[in-house]
DNA sequence: CCGCATCCGATAGGATACTG
DNA sequence: CAGTATCCTATCGGATGCGG
């Protein structure tokens, strides 16, 4: 039998910056939209079409040249399309492919298992906390 | 109908450093799990137990303290049991509870997709870069 | 309106050396 | 063996101001 589980080992087909199989697969994805904002935009994009500025308030607290820098890699992913009107003022809408819509509906299965077990990782951690408290 | 996807709009029944709804479920596993190691951690110990030098020789690339503090969140998250046998040399056993294997076994969904997908992801930063590089 | 450039603080995480 | 302590760097992301 197999060593390792499914997602650690991989076939790499092309070097990552951190080489070593590094849970390959869940860390692509990981990697694109584990950082603070990426799922968000996915998830009011899925809804529908959105303006800049409009996503931007949406999302408030973030700032704008990291909304841009977020939509801009959804976009080199493929997960989001972006079309420039040349109209006067600009105007930028940003929509879902049906690539990050795939994603979007995939992630909801954590965002479920999450929502599951909310009361169980915060029950752990209150007794994890109680236990070094008392050490 | 509601304007706001599942898991964006949430109780947060917890404030979160970052307020208004920043799609709170997902985030909370994704707070946890999203760094580097985290993942790759429940990945081996979803195959079976290991010592603490055994899994950090197998994730090797991590340093021993962010191994340590990757494994004492687990732990606290109640997805990770740490279980110290007081004998001499002392040895530390870690194994999923679970919980964790519950984890796990759903990440694996992202996972699959990620494998599904790669490609398609590939492609559309070969595009986009090829793109950027003739404008 | 959209977005880039610059600056700047916070933090994740690596290297290394030391301890029970 | 299984950590802890200290230091240091790289990256992320916020604030602000300019430009098309």
């Amino acid at each position: 039998m197999d060593e390792r589980v499914s997602f650690v080992d991989c076939a790499d087909g092309e070097a990552r910056q951190w080489d070593h199989r590094a849970g390959c697969e869940v860390r692509a994805v990981l990697d694109r939209v584990g950082d603070r904002w990426s799922l968000l935009a996915l998830a009011y994009l899925a809804e529908r079409t959105h303006r800049f500025n409009e996503l931007w308030r949406k999302i408030d607290g973030v700032s704008r040249r990291v909304m841009t820098v977020t939509l801009r890699q959804l976009e080199r992913d493929g997960l989001v399309r972006r079309t420039v009107h040349p109209t006067v003022p600009p105007r930028v809408d940003y929509e879902l492919t049906p690539l990050g819509a795939s994603l979007h509906r995939t992630v909801q299965v954590l965002s479920s298992w999450s929502d599951r077990h909310e009361a169980e990782l915060a029950a752990a951690r209150a007794t994890y906390d109680a236990s070094v408290g008392a050490a």
